[in-house]
Parts: C-alpha cells; sequence; structure tokens
DNA sequence: TGTACATCAGTGAACGCGCGTTCACTGATGTAC
DNA sequence: TGTACATCAGTGAACGCGCGTTCACTGATGTAC
C-alpha cells in the first residue's frame, strides 16, 4: 500500500476501480459504497466529492464499460473487412471476449437493474454500442440470398440474445455445475448453425 | 385481509408465496427475510420454524421453480408428439412462457446466484429439468440428416442459451429501452432460422 | 366427554452490524500579486 | 522568490435505518388416558 497525503490526486479513477473489483466479486447487489471507499483507502464521504451517491457510482462503471464495448465491438467488426460474414462472426467472439476480460463493467451494464434512461451519459454510450452490432447485422443483411430475409435488428437481436445467454449460463458457474463445452466453442458453433439456417454458409462444410 | 389466531396455520406456503412476490419485485438480492416475514403478517423469528434462514427459503423457491419447470417442459415435449420437431419447438415457447408467467420462481432460479450443490433438493430438481430439455434435443438429433451433427446437449444448450438470452435482455426493461420485437416472436424466429442451419427444417418456406 | 399434559408454532425484545448519507471542519494545493 | 488567500478534496463524527439472527417465553393445538 502505498502511503499518500491528504489528497488522494486520482480518486475518481480508484473509486471506478474498486467499484469494478467488487462487482465483479458480489455482483452489483452485493457491491456497497462503503467497501469502495474503504477499497480506495478513504473516507466513505470522500465519494460523495465524484459520485451523486452509490447508483451514480455503479452508473459510471456501466457507462464506461459500454463506452469500451462499443470500440471492442467496431474494432472486431473492422469495417466489415475481410468480408460481412467475418466480420460479424468476429464480433460474436468479441462479445464473449469482452464478457470475460471485463466481468465487472459486464455486471454493471447488464445485471445491475438500473435503467439507462436515468443516466443520459450512459444512455448514449448503450446506444453507440447497439449501433455497431445493428449495422454489422444490416451490412451481413445484404449478403442474404432469400428474398424473405428477417429485418436485421432481429437477427441481431438473435445472435446478442444467445451471446449473453451463454455468458450468463454457461461461462459462469451457474445450473449445477459446469459448462458442458467451453463456451467460445459453444458460441461459435451455434452462430454457424443460426447463419447456416440464413443461408449465409454452404448447408454442409 | 383476513384475521388470524396465534398459530398461521399454513406460515410455509404463505412465506415462499411472499417471497415469490418480493422476489419478482426487487430482485433476488433485493429481497429481505424481514419483508417477506412482514407481508405473511408475522415476526421475522418465526420464519426460522420453518426455514434455517433468508438463503433457505429463497432456495426452495428455486426448487419449487424448477419443479414447476421441469412439469411444464415435459408437458410441452408431450413425448415428442406429434412430430420430435414440433415438440421441440413447443418446449422453446414453454421456457419464454414458464418466465414470463412466473418471474419469482424464474428470478430464483437463474439470477440468485445460490450455488445448487449446497441445496441438494434444488440439485435434484434442477438436474430433472436439464434432463427433459436434453432429452428432447437427443430425440431431435436423430432427424438430423447430416453425417456432421453436433452433439445433443449442445444445441439444447443453443435454444437454452437463447431462450434465455430473450428473456433477460428483451422480455425485461434492459437495454435502452424496450424489445425490438415480441419475445415471443423473436425467440420463435430464432429456433426456426437455428433449426433450418440443423437441416432439420427446409432451406426456404 | 373431560382433563392433564406434551408439543411446537409464533412472540417480542434484544443483539451487533454495516449501510448510505449529512455536516461542519481541516489542511493541502495552486494562483495572484 | 515570497506571501496571502481562495479553492476544494478529504476528514471524522454522527444520524437513522433495516437487516439477519438468537433467545427465553407464551399460548394454541391435539393427543393420551
Amino acid at each position: 500500500m502505498v502511503k499518500r497525503g491528504y489528497h488522494h490526486g486520482n480518486l475518481r479513477e480508484a473509486l471506478v476501480d474498486a467499484a469494478l473489483k467488487l462487482i465483479a466479486e458480489k455482483g452489483p447487489q452485493g457491491f456497497t459504497l462503503t467497501e469502495a471507499a474503504r477499497d480506495a483507502d478513504v473516507t466513505p464521504a470522500a465519494v460523495y466529492r465524484h459520485f451523486a451517491g452509490r447508483e451514480d457510482l455503479i452508473a459510471e462503471v456501466a457507462r464506461q464499460g459500454y463506452a469500451i464495448f462499443a470500440d471492442l465491438m467496431a474494432f472486431a467488426y473492422n469495417d466489415g473487412e475481410p468480408s460481412a460474414l467475418a466480420a460479424f462472426e468476429a464480433t460474436g467472439r468479441a462479445y464473449l471476449a469482452f464478457a470475460r476480460r471485463h466481468p465487472g463493467h459486464y455486471m454493471a451494464m447488464f445485471e445491475s437493474g438500473l435503467a439507462p434512461s436515468d443516466h443520459p451519459e450512459l444512455a448514449r454510450e448503450a446506444a453507440r454500442a447497439s449501433g455497431v452490432i445493428e449495422r454489422a447485422a444490416a451490412r451481413l443483411s445484404e449478403h442474404i440470398p432469400d428474398g424473405k430475409r428477417p429485418p436485421p435488428s432481429m437477427f441481431s437481436a438473435h445472435i446478442w440474445a444467445m451471446s449473453h445467454g451463454i455468458v450468463e449460463l454457461f461461462a459462469r458457474g451457474r445450473p449445477g455445475g459446469r459448462s458442458p463445452f467451453p463456451p467460445e466453442e459453444l458460441l461459435e458453433a451455434g452462430i454457424g448453425i443460426y447463419l447456416r439456417g440464413l443461408g449465409l454458409l454452404p448447408p454442409d462444410r
């Protein structure tokens, strides 16, 4: 533990880091403002110099999470190169990688139960992230042969839902023990089968 | 409010009911034993005549949830009639219907974070529910034409994950507002595309 | 049918606890002159 | 370079609160005789 003077110097960031750690450990509900303050080696009251309160701190964590998430998805998508299909599959992998590498952010974003509408900055970043995914789906949609293609926002929702479900059910220790398969493999296979169903992959390979 | 004497008569059940209501309202983490007792018009200490404590009450709710869930899935599956395919699709619909009609149970089962291994009765019911789904997948698997069919437990995991993801992301009010589609429609379409990808449905219809 | 008594479901008071938030304050920092 | 002073990040004590759990108890129920 590094000694410090009366002023912390970087408390806001330190509190976000502490919140990330605590949320990853105990979930957004188990997280307490007091413990975050303790973790940052500061009085609980000091938190109020930087955040409006407990919920506001969680919202900031979620906001940063969406920002990272959106960047990561955009990077994975890579403007649809080398192909709309490959790029789309990469976003699926990126989703899982994000959940794995940023569990605190992920939980604050999807399991904290806070209303984005109460936190405009949060809502903005969340919308940006959705935008990336939906654009990827729209581009891919152009390659669907069948005239009866589903709306892009529908199949981006399908992929998002499957990814999220795999994270929640199998990438943590939920039902009755462990996952039947490595989550990455499970998602890769699932997306493959799904895209084949859309006519975007040959029926056998 | 019905008046009652010194003995409640049916406290155990009343507490489970109260827990169901409260969990559905505030989530498993926001649920308190004290409030459940208040709801059942009883002193908090009375709860300890029927449950080992707070967590034990939540576990009982989850256990009952898995029991209902397993029965519902088995009923929907209907022994694979009229066809393995139709029966499988019916279990998907049943999943969503269960989440909708039994939110308290659903949350206790999938969002409470309690370890089934700590509650043997819970683990037993959970395993029974998994069994129904996996048996349905295994029966359906026999109809997959391709030699390279995935293991049944894998595609039951896919369907489960997509269903769960749709519940979490779109059947409640999560990201940035509301669902882009009715969850039922979303799941139905998703399962359809997925099964087409498995070669179980004709490529166009 | 009546009585004695064991059982045990629920009471009520108490406990220690940690929480989120407020408040007047203090002391380090950095800027103006 | 030195001094006065405004700023404001962090302190520490206090608050009221509701929580989960314990304990000795009480009073309704139902069973044995």
